[in-house]
DNA sequence: CGAGTCATTGATCTGTCTCAATATTAGTGG
DNA sequence: CCACTAATATTGAGACAGATCAATGACTCG
């Protein structure tokens, strides 16, 4: 019964095409000058509401024109830091962490392209986390008083901003219910799940994963170490569910993998 | 470092006073007959924006006039249903939870006075887990039609729906960390601190607590079991951490308190 | 007052952590 | 392009926190 569609990592399937336009002059540092509009854009279907009309498109690729590239191991923005802006994530992978006592960090999620980052910073105007690049990514960045202002005038953006962000709860509490009832093969299992499914919203292969983080990322994640990560891994790989080498994982046996996850969400 | 100020618990003081006045004439079932206006309601500070102005409030009041009573025990919707409205408790306590295949429960979140419930639906118009009333309790409709319609017309208020869902993913995402993070005492930790922090809100005393849920549903909510947190009460009544009797606590040192859920928050 | 739920405590078992050693990969500079 | 170095991953052995099983005690509510 548990519907595990909601986990939040971070694959990407191969090196994002063609990017390498933007390398040659970059005026403002850091500012993209590759240029696409939202509404010519490939994920527009995960990002903008259905029935929006031409015009109201019109306004959105003004508002959210403005594109920034952040380097694998850069930071987008760091935990504390005065929250402006929205950004949706156009190409690439980022991790969200906060950094605990002990000079460790916590991973909170892992998001791919089409996902937004920030909004937990609106409540508090700065951001609660740090969000890193996990490969060579582009956003685009959504200025949140333009944002609302946007949504105000184009009602069918209101109400998709108001499901983005409960459906953020949602996966939120399905990582909850994840981390308190299972343990860790089944944890791992989710998060696999998780991931092929929203390969599967962008089109991507639902059986070759690559992933873009490490064990250890992965372990902080799910609230296990990463030897056990690991180990698990070897296990999954040995009863023939699926194949591992480093971070290229090819699954063979999704029953199996839903058995797992569905079967130990027992508290 | 890790702010705990977010889990979602659930307490009330004392018995909620004076809620007797509605128990006489009853028209439409469960429908109380009780008409407190959000201008006048003594949550008004957590539930509506500043700055808020007396007009607006005429309108919110009209708006969100309709109550519920819901008895102890009693479900405000169940997973699945469809989802028209949002409730707001204006007293009393919930918890929420999902079943899982076992016949086990797995508790997602306690909410007490002046927060919200159903936020989840959103997204996919269907409640997303059962809100079960831990004592008798009374919550105010928010038609979420309406409530889109009245933001829309009071910026203000569109703002702090945006803040307030803000708010609930950065508390989800603080439980995840005391999941993922925390072993079983730091947990339970967290877990008070969270609840002071919430009490203090309201008003409160922040150091006599009386809990309205059972360890076991403590436990499902923590990920650990209530044998476990049995022995956890029992530990720190014995080191003089806090008095427990039954589900009475007295926190008698908060700074070990502090140091408990703060020290341990390495993965 | 009695039945049933809830809470406490003990003894044992197990999954995961910890510590440690090795292997592999990715990154760097000559 | 290759060698070198640091980061990452794998695997093993032992330790421990919390789960499990079980029995008793206490409270709640009809």
């Amino acid at each position: 019964m548990l519907d595990i569609k909601s986990l939040t990592f971070s694959i990407s399937q191969s090196p994002p095409p063609s990017a390498h336009a933007q390398s040659a002059i970059v005026v403002p540092i850091r500012r993209s000058s590759i240029t696409v509009l939202c509404s010519s854009c490939n994920l527009r279907k995960i990002c903008m509401p259905q029935g929006i009309t031409v015009d109201e498109f019109n306004q959105v690729d003004v508002t959210f024109s403005a594109k920034r590239e952040v380097k694998a191991g850069r930071l987008l923005f760091r935990n504390g830091e005065k929250f402006t802006s929205l950004f949706a994530i156009r190409t690439g992978a980022f991790k969200s962490y906060v950094a605990l006592e002990d000079g460790n960090e916590q991973v909170t999620g892992f998001q791919m392209s089409g996902e937004l980052l920030g909004l937990d910073g609106i409540a508090s105007n700065h951001h609660t986390c740090n969000a890193m690049a996990l490969e060579d990514s582009e956003v685009c960045l959504m200025p949140f008083r333009q944002l609302e202002e946007l949504a105000h005038n184009i009602p069918v953006l209101q109400r998709h901003f108001h499901k983005i962000m409960s459906s953020d709860i949602f996966n939120q509490k399905q990582i909850s219910i994840v981390l308190a009832g299972m343990r860790a093969e089944a944890r791992l299992a989710a998060f696999f799940l998780n991931l092929v499914d929203r390969l599967h919203a962008r089109g991507l292969s639902q059986s070759d994963i690559l992933l873009r983080m490490t064990r250890q990322e992965i372990g902080s994640y799910l609230g296990i170490k990463p030897e056990t990560v690991s180990r698990v891994f070897s296990k999954f790989s040995k009863s023939g569910l699926m194949e591992v080498s480093h971070r290229s994982i090819r699954i063979l046996r999704m029953d199996m993998l839903c058995d797992l996850a569905d079967h130990c969400a027992c508290a």
